[in-house]
RNA sequence: GGCUCCGUGGCUCAACUGUAUAGAGCAUCUGACUACGGAUCAGAAGGUUACAGGUUAGAAUCCUGUCGGAGUCACCA
């Protein structure tokens, strides 16, 4: 039993002896001591006065004798106004130290064979231009999440659904052919994706142009929209690859070869990765089937026109097009057949879907309908749902050039990231591609934490011109300290042997905190895997950065002439350093040795 | 307009299963390097948590309304 629900316990029994009431468990709160009072744990009594009949200081007294009485951890207690302050024994948390010593995948839970598996679908990229900022943001969730619900104990199958086809692919496609005079990424120097992406771009301008000449000899904005040549090109090109015309389809193979080495090379750059990935190419047409399946279920209706429904309005919602007139299908169609397919290649017990918050709606009946069909965990689907990346200007709108590329991101980021390191002169002696790597990792460390540590539900600012900051509550500053407590352990070498440290030594509250916060970490992991939220984590290892820093300035650790103390601080010192690890491992980041 | 989400010092963010003096970082100012690693630490200044009511012993947090911002309400994906 941990010490809280010690606590709780016996405080049940200090009210039943004390004023012979019992109370729900709910109204027993524990909850840190907050900075600046005596104590390590605090029972809010306001909740008893009822029971006790008494005022807050009185009622405190009493329950915090009885407590400091039966509860052998309890060394002292105080009451300030209606908060019972409780100090723990330093003994207690010497002993848990000890405890955290000894396992060295502290705070991950163990994997077990009949764990429940859940699905995380991220990243979902089109094929038709490169990736952007708001791509990293749903990259990095996704990853995180991943480990972070592994370390909750779950088996945990990474997925991504590629969207390859489509008229937005089309049209890459196609100005390529009218404008491309054969350019491939060999030839043209550009990574694969930023290839097409160009010719998206390109196709763009090209058919704005035609429109407005249209417009100008009379027709109005939708007329011109609808019947410029290029668009009309596009959709016959389209229509083309949906009848597996054979150039048409090479074509597409081509182009889409490009884009998937070039996604490689950033996924592999922001180290995230996939255990199935799916096609849309490949899965569009199988949601059909479920289609017809609920139409005869009696789930769906038919309308005269021959377009299929789901009614939803018993659930507060609208109607929702399933197939149309012709029979192909659209958005929703797709995610039910993706949903089947991955029905069948795994036995899923919960599916997780990372994607933009402009899409919650769709999720909501996704939600119902997969229910409706039913799919054992429809209902119970998790649209993990994350918020714009901003820019100061507002939103990142790609007509106006203001999307901030991820290539271009981490690569400006890493030469910051290295010209910052060769300034301080901290990786003299390394050589060329040692430097390298390692100001990559903390160019990255940067961005993912800079990213990471917001709410994933809020929107959030990026100012690309300010960057990111290497100093205060960044990434950086945990890889930093992690690196110097590495040193010192060097330094230290060899370690003293664990057992019994720091027994009967006289601690200070720094000390005696920093142990408080590591005990603390499988509680933070636990909150993370429950609230889908790698941020907790990041605010959990910024807090505990923080905290060692203050106590490696205030002691000297290698100087300590008490041996034992010496050996203390070493060991604790080499335990935050392991939940750095452990914790920015979860979000996804790497530590360095030195930097 | 309907529905959903958001509004915290100059800026970026915490705290949101109610609870003590609303925490950090950046920027500004003042200090600390013969360094167990200064990508650090100590300190100052900066807030009636958009506004108005309500519930409560107690509200940034819950409820109602107002204002402001974002998203969505496609036979697009």
């Amino acid at each position: 039993m941990n010490i809280e629900n010690k606590i709780t316990e016996n405080v049940k029994s200090a009210l039943k002896q004390l004023y012979n009431a019992d109370i729900d468990d709910k109204s027993i709160q524990i909850q840190k001591t907050n900075k600046g009072f005596a104590g390590d744990l605090t029972v809010v009594v306001f909740p008893f006065l009822k029971i006790s009949k008494k005022n807050p200081e009185q009622t405190g007294q009493e329950i915090g004798a009885y407590l400091q009485e039966t509860v052998d951890e309890i060394s002292n207690f105080n009451v300030v106004k209606g908060f019972l302050n409780l100090e723990i024994a330093a003994s207690f948390w010497i002993e848990k130290l000890n405890e955290i010593d000894k396992i060295s995948g502290f705070g991950f839970a163990n994997p077990a064979g009949n764990a429940p598996l859940v699905m995380i679908e991220y990243s979902s990229p089109n094929t038709n231009k490169p990736l952007h900022l708001g791509h990293i943001r749903n990259n990095l969730l996704g990853f995180s999440l991943s480990r972070i619900m592994a370390a909750n104990g779950n088996r945990v199958v990474k997925t991504n659904i590629v969207n390859d086809r489509g008229i937005h692919i089309c049209k890459s496609m196609l100005a390529w052919k009218l404008f491309g005079n054969g350019e491939t990424p060999e030839t043209s120097g550009l990574k694969g994706d930023h290839l097409v992406g160009k010719y998206y771009v390109e196709f763009d301008k090209h058919y704005k142009a035609e429109i407005s000449a249209l417009m100008e000899k009379g027709m109005s904005e939708d007329e011109a929209k609808k019947s410029a040549p290029l668009i009309v090109q596009a959709q016959e090109m389209l229509l083309k690859w949906e009848n597996n015309d054979l150039e048409i389809r090479e074509l597409w193979k081509m182009m889409n070869a490009w884009v998937y080495a070039g996604f490689a090379e950033t996924y592999k750059k922001l180290g995230v990765d996939f255990d199935k990935i799916y096609y849309e190419s490949e899965t569009y047409l199988e949601g059909k089937g479920k289609v017809e399946e609920g139409l005869q279920k009696g789930v769906f209706y038919r309308r005269e026109d021959g377009s299929v429904w789901a009614d939803l309005t018993a659930d507060g919602l609208d109607e929702k097009l399933l197939l149309r007139a012709d029979g192909t299908s659209v958005y929703m169609t797709q995610d039910i057949g993706t949903a089947k397919l991955r029905f069948d290649d795994f036995p899923i017990d919960r599916m997780i879907y990372v994607v933009g918050n402009e899409q919650n709606y769709h999720f909501q009946v996704l939600s119902i309908l997969l229910d409706k069909l039913g799919f054992a965990w429809g209902k119970s689907l998790v649209h993990f749902s994350y918020g714009m990346v901003e820019l100061p200007e507002g939103k990142m709108k790609s007509r106006e050039g203001t999307v901030v590329d991820a290539d271009d991101l981490v690569a400006e980021m890493e030469q910051t990231a290295l010209d910052t390191s060769r300034e301080l002169g901290k990786l003299d002696g390394y050589t060329e591609n040692e430097i390298r790597d390692t100001t990559s990792k903390i160019a990255l460390g940067a961005l993912k934490y800079f990213i990471l540590k917001v709410d994933p539900r809020k929107n959030m600012t990026f100012n690309p011109k300010e960057s990111i900051d290497f100093n205060g509550n960044t990434g950086p500053f945990i890889q930093y300290t992690y690196a110097r407590i590495q040193s010192v352990l060097r330094k230290a070498a060899p370690l003293p042997c664990g057992e019994g440290l720091g027994e009967g030594l006289p601690l200070s509250e720094k000390e005696l905190t920093l142990i408080q916060l590591l005990n603390d970490f499988p509680a933070i992991v636990k909150q993370a895997g429950e609230e889908y939220s790698p941020s907790v984590i990041a605010n959990y290892v910024y807090d505990l950065t923080k905290e060692y820093n203050q106590f490696y300035h205030d002691f000297s650790i290698l100087k300590e002439e008490n041996e034992d103390l010496r050996a203390f601080r070493l060991a604790l010192s080499e335990n935050v350093a392991k939940v750095i690890k452990n914790a920015l491992y979860l979000l996804g980041i790497e530590v360095v040795e030195r930097m």
